[in-house]
RNA sequence: GCUUGGGUAGGGUAGCUUGGUUAUCCUAGGAGACUGUGGAUCUCUUGACUCGGGUUCAAAUCUCGGCCCAGGCCCCA
């Protein structure tokens, strides 16, 4: 028996109906926001993944040369494949541009709960402009999309991540440092921020005051203590979320989301339900273009792990029932299987969802697995009922039967 | 990369501590009993000790290693 590659699923047949439901939900609010799909490459040149996230990301790529000796890799996020493509193919369409996408991404880590080596994202990006109203946009589409999907336990957290490069760039800390400094207080680390600081010269007054914006956490009313630009342009976006309907986010000038090239604001959403992997959406405004040999424009984006987010729906209890086929069509004897077949292939032309027993079953087996498989009716096909033209339509939940014209069949199942 | 626990038919399990004949039960799949009516019953049947090494007369059971799963660290673009 082969198993598995670690850190991969498969996806049965009701599983799988149930993801491509919650898709349909995602994909129709991104459209609804005014968003279209795109999709990319699942390789790449290893050189996208490590010109936007550094050669750190190496031990984790799924990296390999081709028969052609090229460096190729299983794309570990979507973002810079979707900004490699505005750059190489739409950087002269009008702006904004307002693109979303899905698929798998492969991360070479150790699997633990939320946590695949292939797992699925769902993003989106507004490319054009730096300003509230796209980062508004941004969160309000995520907002809606949790919504959405019906999950209730769960926290947006919107922080800046400008203010608090400037604070440290104006504190003294060299530029090639602060992505050391960011991670310890990402994780609020203070006491071991504190002596990597002054290691830097950074004096006491100015390691206070980095600290205190980090811990600038609680609802839209902390912003009043927010100064300077960075506060005005916070609040400018709070009240256009509030103006969207969206109220429910936090400010946390904590939020770090570790990378150099976000520029402003930054948020995250998690379900505390998931215990450690409990983010469920990062995005953030980024400037990622110039890198790829495009003119630099500001974007703001944002990603859904999929996979986690159902298993925060799953955790509430929120279930999914497969739907099931529409019709199955089984035969009283052998000497109907013919017709079957022609009733069958008329119920599919008309786009009924209908399937016929194929291991030629009596009648109480056929109906046992129309039953197995949600048929909603069975049709059977006998004899009697041809000699008039008809079929017996079998209701499968109630058992009520009765004789319907085979020219009218199609039309029993339209509503 | 570190760490804890686990792995017995498709799914769920008993057996493992204390090694011993054909590996338990439920469910599922296939056929039949029932030749025109399902989710019932009965009969037959399919199907498993994660893999490899070691200890032993004998390993599902003890032991070591690999693989995989679940959880916790590290990391998380």
């Amino acid at each position: 028996m082969i198993q598995r590659p670690r850190g991969t699923r498969d996806f049965l047949p009701d599983e799988m109906e149930k993801r491509r439901h919650y898709e349909g939900i995602l994909r129709d609010t991104a459209k609804t926001f005014g968003f279209r799909e795109i999709a990319t490459p699942i390789f790449e040149e290893s050189e996208l993944f490590i010109l936007r996230s550094g050669p750190n990301v190496l031990k984790e790529l799924y990296a390999f040369m081709d028969k052609g000796d090229r460096e190729i890799a299983l794309r570990p996020e979507m973002t810079a494949p979707a900004i490699r493509m505005f750059v190489n193919e739409m950087s002269n369409e009008p702006k904004p541009i307002k693109i979303f996408y899905f698929g798998q991404c492969f991360r070479y880590e150790r699997p633990q709960s939320g946590r695949y080596r292939e797992f699925f994202q769902f993003g989106a990006e507004l490319i054009g402009n730096p300003n509230a109203e796209s980062d508004a946009e941004i969160i309000a589409m995520a907002a809606s999309m949790i919504k959405a999907l019906g999950l209730h336990d769960y926290k947006i957290r919107i922080g800046h991540i400008g203010v608090l490069r400037k604070r440290i760039a104006d504190a003294g800390v060299p530029k090639e440092r602060t992505a050391e400094v960011l991670q310890k207080l990402d994780k609020k680390l203070y006491d071991e921020a504190r002596p990597l600081l002054k290691e830097m010269d950074v004096s006491d007054a100015d390691i206070d005051s980095i600290f205190t914006l980090t811990e600038t956490v609680g609802d839209v009313s902390v912003l009043s203590q927010v100064e300077g630009e960075a506060g005005d342009y916070l609040r400018q976006l709070v009240d256009l979320l509030d103006a969207m309907g969206v109220r429910d986010v936090e400010i946390d000038l904590g939020v770090v989301r570790g990378l150099d090239y976000y520029t402003g604001m930054v948020f995250e959403a998690e379900a505390p339900s998931l215990g450690a992997e409990k983010q469920i959406c990062g995005g953030g405004s980024y400037t990622l273009s110039e890198l790829f040999g495009g003119e630099k424009v500001f974007s703001t984006g944002f990603a859904v792990g999929f996979d986690r987010i159902l298993l925060a729906m799953e955790k509430e209890g929120q279930t999914y029932t497969p739907k099931g086929i529409d019709a199955y069509v089984l035969c009283v004897n052998d000497d109907v299987r013919r017709k079957a077949s022609e009733i069958v292939s008329m119920l599919r032309a008309n786009g009924v969802c209908a399937d016929i027993d194929i291991m030629g079953r009596k009648m109480q087996k056929a109906l046992k697995y129309a039953s197995s498989v949600n048929a909603k009716y069975a049709v059977i096909v006998g004899p009697k009922e041809l000699e008039e033209g008809c079929v017996t339509l079998r209701d499968m939940s109630s058992g009520d039967q009765r004789n319907v014209k085979i020219g009218e069949l199609s039309s029993c199942f339209r509503c």
